[in-house]
DNA sequence: GCGTGCGACTCAGAAAGTTATCG
DNA sequence: GCGATAACTTTCTGAGTCGCACG
């Protein structure tokens, strides 16, 4: 196919990479003087590197966070280490900083932004594109393409997701000095800005960065590297694809072999075989052990402990129900009831007997065991192709499912945001509920009843035409009656399409589709979908999504199976 | 060998920004 | 046709996975 015939040397990524290296954000623009910050109630006036740190602070007091102690210990703390010893002296308590005029000049300068004449917003958005053309793209093996992130991260404060112990703490700028260059040797080096150095040039072309960063919270690399439609990226994607479509044909014989495995004499295959069981059934993460304090409390199915699971040998008429209650990725929670085989039921009351709920539950199982478990039943295969792969199957066995022939576009895009959906409730992609939702949906509901009540309206309508013309028989009276008919069906398509949107709406609010779309859908399917069904492509993927999916949009026929 | 830390990459939802829609 | 608002898109950067070097 496609890539093929340029087959690299193992691990090469690249033979010729050229780029003008990240964007760095503005510097720190001093308060003008009659913005004042208050210690004690009395102003202040910071040092110039006190105060940049001090509107960190400033521009987040609307958020709920600034109000959690960790947060504001971590803040103060990082904040402490950088005043000069004056301030230290004085500064000594974070209730006693009153950051309210700080805040108000940022919150009235956005708006002064927003309320900007059209021509002087044209002006900004014409110096940001400058910048985007400049620093935006490389040329990769005589292709320019387009890159993910061409920016440093500006300096803040950390806000992690959940319960994270360092939130608070301050982000530090990234200059020139801290970066690392990737390019190749026989390229235009990328130039530091003026007086500065980069921290070091080198040519390596087995990995796909163009530049890179440690940030401090973490002590971990960040990476600048190419966008999604690249075609480095979009390889990999299609790779990714085609390892689960080859789970594909030998997932029948591995659960068949994991269930054997709920037998095993060593207790340590056992609970690979029912950790492998979740990943398969639930679509659960691997779950890799984290460093205690250094981020949230969050697992994988590899690291759940017993408190994570309540175990029911009947519950709501279903036997050998597991009762799962966690927190993922990101903070987002899981909740399942899940009614499972009796071996796993009865493996897990073991593996849990004797425990105290901190403990592990698979307490001999590490995700490297798995995984080289998984490497020697397929090549390739790891924990996450069971994401990908059940996400897949079950986007393509929904499409076929729902899809009714004899809808029209807007009913079999329901059918298609229904199958979406699916698979987001599988891998559990979770949004916040809109802060409008209720609102717009009431809104909707209103629009709802006024069309029922034209169409009522316009049945009556067409029944006194029809009376009329039984009377009168005459021609006019009978265009009337076509014209009555008319406009009651156009009512009664709109009505439907309203009742669609607000049915998808409601089925939605709690649902983020994109992740799964983006990372877990094989594109080739929904490609198919939209040929086999005459639906255009613009209606399901957007512009950056066809871009993306550029590959697959060119590979796919309308009889492609995943 | 083998566990452990680190490097490189994918995946994640919130928030900001832009465009479409509606009265 | 205009302004408010909702919907959609883009940006942002944190949080995972997984392989491999290193001691």
């Amino acid at each position: 196919s496609r890539w093929e015939e340029e087959k690299k040397e193992d691990g090469v990524k690249w033979m010729q990479l050229e780029h003008r290296g990240p964007y760095f954000v503005p510097l720190y623009e001093p308060l003008p003087e009659d913005v004042q910050f208050y210690y004690d109630g009395k102003p202040l006036k910071l040092s110039l590197a006190t105060e940049e740190i001090a509107t960190f602070y400033a521009k987040m007091l609307d958020h709920e966070y600034t109000t959690k102690e960790i947060f504001q210990n971590n803040f103060f703390h990082d904040w402490r280490k950088e005043m000069t010893s004056e301030e230290q002296e004085i500064i000594k308590d974070l209730d006693k900083c009153d950051f309210r005029e700080i805040h108000k000049y940022f919150v009235d300068k956005n708006e002064a932004r927003k309320a900007l004449p059209k021509e002087e917003k044209q002006k900004l958005k014409e110096e940001a594109d400058k910048i985007q053309e400049e620093y935006g793209y490389c040329i990769l093996d005589g292709h320019r393409e387009k890159i993910g992130n061409f920016k440093t991260e500006p300096p803040g404060l950390f806000r992690g997701r959940g319960e994270h112990p360092k939130m608070g703490m301050l982000k530090k700028r990234i200059m020139p000095e801290d970066v690392v260059i990737n390019c190749s040797r026989d390229s235009k080096i990328p130039e530091p800005p003026e007086g500065h150095k980069w921290k070091e040039v080198r040519f390596d072309n087995t990995v796909t960065w163009l530049a890179s960063w440690t940030e401090n919270i973490q002590n971990t690399l960040k990476y600048i590297m190419l966008n999604p439609s690249s075609k480095l990226k979009g390889e990999k994607d299609w790779q990714k694809y085609e390892v689960a479509r080859r789970l594909k044909d030998v997932v029948h014989t591995i659960r068949a072999q994991y269930r054997k495995d709920w037998k095993s004499k060593e207790l340590k295959k056992r609970q690979r075989a029912v950790a492998l069981y979740f990943i398969d059934k639930l679509a659960l993460r691997a779950g890799n052990e984290k460093e205690e304090g250094e981020t949230a409390d969050t697992v994988g199915c590899c690291s759940l402990r017993v408190e994570h699971i309540q175990l029911h040998p009947q519950l709501d008429g279903q036997e050998h129900v597991v009762e799962f209650d966690f927190l993922g990725k990101d903070s987002i929670r899981y909740y399942n009831k899940v009614s499972v085989e009796k071996p796993v039921f009865k493996n897990l009351q073991l593996f849990m007997k004797n425990k105290d709920p901190t403990e592990d539950l698979f307490d001999q199982l590490s995700t490297t065991f798995l995984n080289k478990h998984l490497q020697h039943l397929m090549d390739g295969l790891t924990a996450k192709v069971f994401r990908t792969y059940n996400a897949s199957i079950t986007l393509q066995e929904q499409l076929k499912a729902l899809t009714n022939p004899e809808d029209n576009v807007a009913g079999k895009l329901l059918s298609y945001n229904r199958a979406n959906r699916a698979v987001a409730i599988l891998c559990n992609h979770q949004r916040s509920i809109p802060k409008t939702f209720a609102k717009s949906m009431q809104v909707l509901q209103e629009k709802i009843d006024a069309k029922k009540k034209q169409v009522e309206e316009a049945q009556e309508e067409v029944k006194k035409a029809e009376d009329e013309f039984k009377d009168t028989q005459d021609a006019k009276a009978e265009d009337n009656v076509e014209k009555k008919k008319k406009l009651l069906k156009r009512l009664e398509e709109q009505l439907a399409k309203l009742n669609i949107q607000a049915t998808d709406k409601e089925e939605n609010k709690q649902i983020a589709l994109g992740t799964s779309k983006l990372n877990y859908l094989d594109p080739r399917i929904s490609v198919a979908w939209c040929k086999k069904f005459g639906i255009p492509i613009e209606r399901i993927y957007n512009k950056t999504q066809r871009e993306k999916f550029a590959w697959a949009i060119d590979m796919a026929g309308e009889d492609f199976e995943f």
